[in-house]
DNA sequence: GTCTATAAACGGATAGAC
DNA sequence: GTCTATCCGTTTATAGAC
């Protein structure tokens, strides 16, 4: 017996939506499975969310303004600590990472739902929330920028752009982890510990994220080209 | 003038239902839509793929059946070259990675689109091609792990766990990166410099994930922690 | 082999009873 | 406020003419 059996339409409504939504997506869920699953009338999407769409935005929505605290906490925290002093690429680093999955940890949806949820709006093509990404993620985006380049050693300095690469890649990462995708099968073939234990792929993706922050700047050391050469060689 | 337009009515749904699975999704795309931008007769869908699905999984099927031979080509010459010799942990990198790209720049389909198209198989739910990546990639994914292995500093010598996780890391960013996803608006924002040209991302991505592999054993220095040592203080 | 016409089911949304 | 019944466009797939 869940939560979800007890509570009234709309809170019913946007748990199933939730649920398929982010198991199908959005294009292949539609609100009659949905209303089925909340064991609630179809017309009830129309008067509650007006539309799927709607439907769909109320559940992110939901899941994010319940959140929207934690996005720039921890980093908070950590400046006034620090009192004008940078912070540490891997202190960052793991402040950026928990940031996200402490998401999982918060409010009334279930952790690994909102989890795939959130790793699903990264690569949904009509998902909505690329518009609303942006808007409520850029300051975070900035002042994890700010703090990384000055955490990153002063010579030979990080372009910005090498900085915003990183966190770019750092991002792409973290959304494919957190999406729980994986293609290639390899957790299974090479039996990663994984499964419901976030902290397990957090101590190993640390040393690796941080370590990459800390690279020589593409500026000045472009590796690329190793392959040509070594296959001329 | 597109080679479509003077194609037989097979190859042009193809190339149709590439392009629109690509951008839209699966979910999305009505084998109208497709039929109606190929210039063919709806019935064609039935007639040489049997079904929707089928056409997707014809769309996979030539995309990736034409360029089998470039998984693991790069590393072959590499180990041939060498003769027993450990392959640099950089030369891995950019063959790996350039091995995705490659794709790109052969075959009949545009390089954009598939570029697109596979990162996008590794996040549509109802894709199908989950049972068939792992298959095709078993062996290249288990043959640059042996490669990393070898490459990677003896001691602290890395845990098989270790590099799979990075290899895992790995995927994933490039699987972002390819997709052309960039759901923080990152791009934009900070003005990359990225629109068309993957050796731009190449140069930034190496020296990023060369560093990465190169960190040191999460088995023997745990990082994670130091968020919760920093607020604590 | 190719295509038109249509079937059969499903999609989102709503009118109107209660 | 809540729900049943239905509208109507769109979907996939196919039957059958050419």
């Amino acid at each position: 017996m869940t939560r979800t059996d007890t509570a009234d339409a709309k809170t019913r409504l946007l748990d199933a939506a939730e649920h398929l939504f982010t198991e199908h997506g959005f294009a292949a869920t539609s609100v009659r499975r949905i209303a089925t699953a909340a064991g609630v009338p179809l017309a009830m999407v129309s008067y509650h969310f007006g539309s799927k769409k709607g439907l769909m935005e109320a559940v992110y929505a939901r899941a994010l303004g319940q959140r929207a605290t934690s996005r720039v906490g921890y980093l908070d925290r950590l400046e006034k600590q620090a009192g004008g002093a940078p912070i540490s690429v891997d202190i960052l680093v793991e402040a950026f990472i928990s940031s996200a999955l402490r998401l999982t940890h918060k409010g009334t949806i279930s952790g690994a739902v909102f989890k795939q949820m959130i790793g699903r709006a990264f690569y949904e093509p009509e998902a909505g929330v690329e518009d609303f990404f942006p808007t409520e993620y850029a300051e975070a985006v900035e002042r994890y920028k700010c703090a990384f380049m000055r955490a990153l050693p002063a010579l030979p300095v990080l372009s910005e752009a090498d900085v915003v690469w990183r966190m770019y890649f750092f991002v792409g990462m973290v959304a494919y982890a957190m999406a729980g995708k994986d293609v290639m099968r390899m957790t299974e073939i090479y039996a990663l510990e994984v499964a419901g234990r976030p902290e397990a792929m957090l101590r190993r993706l640390m040393p690796f994220i941080v370590a990459g922050f800390n690279a020589p700047s593409a500026d000045l050391a472009p590796t690329a080209g190793v392959l040509a050469a070594a296959l001329s060689a």
